[in-house]
DNA sequence: AGATCCGACCAATCTCGAATTGGTTGAGAC
DNA sequence: GTCTCAACCAATTCGAGATTGGTCGGATCT
């Protein structure tokens, strides 16, 4: 707890420093000098333009990090798709809590501007996942499935946000083995759900797509929670 | 473009390299040894152990990348949320169709989640954009009441994406500057727009969350065309 | 001849220690 | 007491060297 002077040369040093940054001619990403060589500048103690530099902070006009710099204007937002650090503070139910909100939507704008080209993939993929002889490569085409519906969006931003909430996923469920090692069922739910959405986007239905596609994750997060409970076998 | 004989001992070697992946315990990461050393561990030539890895990428059982090594399984996805690239290959109006997409759904759950803290903050965000002296403060707290709401889904994942919009809205908004310096008018559409997302969130009204939401984004885009527009006075 | 092996080189990437930077403390000057 | 100064701390960045997949040209083997 400190009590600030106010009164005292601290105000002078601040309206100097405001003049410095007023007139000086600021790096690209508005990093301003280090504090020991700025005070030399200034012709001040370190001490005295650290207490500057606090009353700017506390006004929100610079911002402070150690080992990187004193920098003008807001800080960034600190938890910027940093997916490891973000998959630490997340589970699985959360996660597929926000896939039920997302793909749907996604689904829904791909049944609007998908190309014949993302269809004939969408066929593709299909066939493969019932083909699939392992696992393995029935989570690769299913994922591929997934991605190519982002990618029928033909919208960059949502199709990155599709991959960081699939990156999301491989980190959540990362190190969980699947306990079942044969290949899927011919009648595994997956099947007739995939095709319920691929048909709708075929047919431009928008709200059967979505519809479609959050039933299709409901039954995998049911999937899921049986797999969890059963995990004490 | 280069033929494969595929009957010499290419076809033997890929097999020992087969077996050498089934029973070698491999790092966590699935990465494996560097060429030279696999080639001298199998007792082979790097020039036919890349032949046989050569294959085994053809095949998509491994994928490689000068620097990094070698790695088992599938080539993660490469637009894994890189801000600054993603900035490039995108556009404003690209981006606010996502918004367009993503928010209002994120609204959505929030009247659904929303705790009486987040109400409280939405309320004080709402007050402070009305009292803004300039527009710098006026979409700091702008950008904050947008954040609350996605906070208030209570969904780590879902404030993940959320951040990565607001990223990419900077990144591509990024050195246009605002041609109007005044502070915002009173009657700004702003104001009732966000009242209309405040009530609706306050009311536990999902629907109407989602709706007031879009017509909100809707009118910003109307405002962001126009001002492009007109940039040319 | 033709394929293969071998060494060398390249560019992208990783590694890890040294330097930089904001934050903190304590002794000493005024 | 208050301020100054130097030293130290921990987070971060920087940079030179080592690693690694990819490529090329001459030597070697069949």
């Amino acid at each position: 707890m400190q009590m600030y002077s106010e009164a005292g040369s601290n105000r002078g040093i601040v309206t100097q420093l405001r003049a410095y940054l007023a007139q000086t001619e600021l790096p690209e990403d508005g990093r301003l000098p280090p504090e020991r060589d700025l005070a030399v500048a200034l012709g001040v103690t370190r001490t005295e333009l650290r207490k500057a530099l606090g009353t700017l902070e506390a006004e929100g006009q610079i911002w402070r990090h150690v080992g990187k710099g004193t920098f003008l204007g807001n800080r960034p937002t600190d938890s910027l798709s940093d997916i490891a650090a973000l998959a630490k503070r997340t589970n699985p139910a959360e996660l597929m809590r926000a896939r039920l909100i997302i793909e749907p939507e996604i689904a829904r704008a791909a049944a609007l501007t998908a190309t014949p080209m993302h269809l004939a993939e969408l066929r593709l993929c299909q066939t493969r996942t019932r083909e699939a002889a392992t696992w393995r490569q029935y989570e690769n085409w299913d994922t591929r499935l997934h991605r190519t519906i982002a990618e029928a969006t033909q919208n960059t931003p949502l199709l990155g946000l599709f991959d960081m909430l699939n990156s999301l996923r491989r980190a959540v469920t990362w190190g969980r083995l699947r306990s079942n090692p044969v290949k899927p069922e011919p009648d595994h739910h997956s099947f007739i759900e995939h095709e319920a959405i691929i048909a709708a986007i075929e047919n431009r239905d928008m709200n059967g797509a979505a519809g479609a596609m959050r039933i299709h994750l409901q039954s995998v997060e049911r999937n899921l929670l049986a797999r969890q409970s059963n995990s004490a076998l």
